[in-house]
DNA sequence: GTGTCAAGCGCG
DNA sequence: AAAGCGCGCTTGACAC
């Protein structure tokens, strides 16, 4: 029989692939008795060694202990540095963290000491007072005397214990969400393994990029200056009165919260067409945007990178409220791409990231699977269209009908301007679809006044079951104040705020797909590779894994043996689509591969 | 100096 | 009546 136990963690800080290290853990049992241990000072009272904590583990691995940890992924990641050994494939555990997310996704906070206090009323002052001694001792948790850091950490596995047996019952009460539950335990685990082998960038090629477009900032600001009459900062409070007092623009939007004349960047462009050639600054505050942010990003790539310019970045497999990863320190998710659409003057980071010496980067990504599950949800609640079925099955363009409606003559324009008529119409369908109204539609879409009402109206006329779908899980969320996913998963959303339903509802879908999906390759890689081939990142509908050179006759074969994975779910009532790239060089410059015919230089 | 908010922007 | 959504990071402004 195994035994219960929560188990935590103390670190010096939160960035444990960059120095930071485990220094404490406590325990707490299902009676509420807390025991705390001291790694770092053999003088203390509860002194521990490395060969406690190891054998500790060691019951873990031999199942006599289920650790119960909230965010088991930091604790286990600080716990395998520690002792130097992988752990998590070998042992149980649960986390309380992701029960809370799962079962109530919108909750305001997941933290534990909120938790504790909404659930248990718990207080929270144990933190403040700790935080006193920190910020007192411009130091880190380990500066924290003992008695004070022994009820800290006792606190919080009693709080971890408390939640598990208030969450766990609730999960296992429903298999579905038993399935929800393990599948997220499991990515938790083959997301440590990302973290740790982390995406590597070539060191010379940021440098080289930053410095250009440092020296390209300069001469921007030289050449506004010469226009202005004086120098300029082309940003802040200054550039609001250089657009709407120096050059007296038209005001086309306020901010939100302030109400300040926008100077965003689509709010320059449209002043663009309005004065043109005009007002050459709007074209100099567009570069010194796009460069000064590019290069701030890029220097904390370069900052991020560890001696061997690798990355290693904090992935948080459930950190969104729709059960989204994210990811940040950095943030891997939006690295800017060379090619934009909109995007007048983009920078090419993507450039910097390459695949390993000896490796090439796959990318593997769903092709319009937001699209391909409205239109499975669509089947649930509202309907099948046709129209659109039919392109499924032909893999043709989902958005094209759509282009025809919004733009009759749409045949007639030249591939460009297809190409960005299209990227409108295919927002407008989603905006369409996820609740905006009229007005937002005919914006997005670029519909003149005149005609705008009419053509949305054939639009709505056109694809029943996919306008309606957005009203029927509306009033799911009035009645119940949820939505469900095909994986049982529930999806709560703010009753104020019902047209959120739709977007929930596929995003949460959709990363579910993704998770499940990079499970199942990690674990087919696992074994075909023997671990050589590896995930490196997962970017909501797209897998990055290396591959190494070696096994490149090989390629062909687990591609095509990963892609049937990846698509392998019988409850969505719609095929699933997978598109493969590959890059050698770098990330920016991936070509097809085609499974039919495999050549890699 | 440190922390917070708003704006803006990158990705999906 | 009207309503797309999810993240993280940087800058600039302002308060403590």
């Amino acid at each position: 029989m195994s035994r219960l136990l929560a188990y935590d963690t103390e670190t010096t800080g939160l960035q444990l692939h960059r120095g930071d290290k485990m220094f404490a853990w406590s325990t707490c049992d299902e009676k509420g008795d807390a025991k705390v241990y001291r790694l770092d000072n053999q003088s203390f009272q509860n002194k521990a060694s490395k060969l406690d904590l190891a054998a500790f583990v060691e019951d873990w691995a031999a199942h006599k202990i289920i650790p119960i940890m909230h965010e088991a992924k930091f604790d286990l990641t600080a716990t395998e540095k520690f002792l130097g050994k992988r752990i998590a494939e070998d042992i149980k555990f649960h986390d309380t963290y992701l029960q809370s997310r799962i079962l109530r996704n919108n909750q305001s906070s997941h933290g534990l000491k909120d938790l504790a206090y909404v659930l248990a009323e718990i207080p929270k002052d144990d933190e403040a007072l700790v935080k006193q001694y920190v910020r007192r001792q411009k130091s880190d948790f380990s500066a924290v005397p003992e008695d004070v850091m022994t009820k800290y950490q006792a606190g919080d596995a009693l709080r971890t214990i408390l939640l598990h047996l208030f969450f766990y019952p609730k999960i296992k009460a429903n298999l579905q969400w038993l399935d929800v539950y393990q599948s997220e335990l499991q990515t938790a685990v083959v997301t440590m393994r990302m973290e740790e082998r982390g995406i590597m960038i070539d060191r010379n090629v940021c440098r080289t990029l930053i410095s250009q477009l440092e020296r390209q900032i300069e001469e921007v600001l030289d050449e506004a200056a010469t226009i202005v009459g004086k120098p300029v900062s082309l940003s802040g409070r200054e550039l609001i009165w250089l657009l709407y007092q120096r050059y007296n623009l038209p005001i086309l939007e306020k901010t939100p919260v302030t109400g300040e004349p926008s100077t965003e960047k689509e709010v320059l462009m449209k002043l663009k067409e309005q004065v043109g050639a005009a007002c050459p600054i709007l074209d100099l505050v567009l570069k010194h945007r796009s460069w000064t942010h590019g290069t701030a990003i890029l220097q904390s790539y370069l900052d991020y990178a560890d001696e061997e310019g690798v990355i290693h970045p904090d992935i948080n497999p459930c950190g969104a409220v729709t059960g989204r990863e994210s990811c940040s320190h950095p943030n891997l998710q939006n690295v800017a791409k060379s090619r934009v659409l909109l995007n007048p003057f983009p920078i090419p980071a993507r450039r910097v990231f390459r695949p390993r010496p000896g490796f090439v980067n796959f990318h593997i990504d769903f092709s319009g699977i937001e699209m391909r599950l409205l239109l499975h949800y669509c089947l649930i609640y509202s309907g099948k269209d046709e129209i659109l079925w039919k392109i499924v099955e032909e893999d043709g363009d989902l958005h094209y009908p759509a282009c025809k409606i919004f733009y009759p003559e749409f045949d007639t324009f030249d591939k460009s301007t297809q190409k960005t008529i299209r990227t409108a119409v295919k927002n407008a369908n989603f905006a369409g679809a996820y609740g905006a109204g009229d007005t937002k539609i005919a914006a997005t879409a670029g519909l003149p006044d005149n005609v705008a009402p009419q053509r949305i109206k054939v639009w709505r006329d056109a694809f029943p079951a996919f306008v309606g779908l957005s009203k029927v899980l509306r009033r799911l969320i009035v009645q119940q104040g949820f939505v469900e996913t095909v994986f049982g998963r529930r999806v709560f959303a703010n009753t104020q705020t019902p047209y959120i339903a739709t977007n929930y509802l596929v995003q949460t879908t959709a990363a579910e797909v993704l998770k499940r999906a990079k499970n199942s390759v990690h674990k087919y890689l696992e074994a075909a590779t023997n671990g050589e081939a590896r995930i490196l990142m997962s970017i909501h509908d797209e897998l990055i894994i290396e591959y190494p050179r070696t096994r490149l006759s090989d390629s062909k074969h687990i591609i095509e043996e990963l892609s049937w994975r990846m698509i392998d779910f019988p409850n969505i009532r719609i095929p699933l689509k997978v598109d493969t790239k590959v890059a050698t060089i770098n990330w920016e410059q991936s070509s097809p591969f085609d499974l039919k015919k495999v050549v890699i230089k």
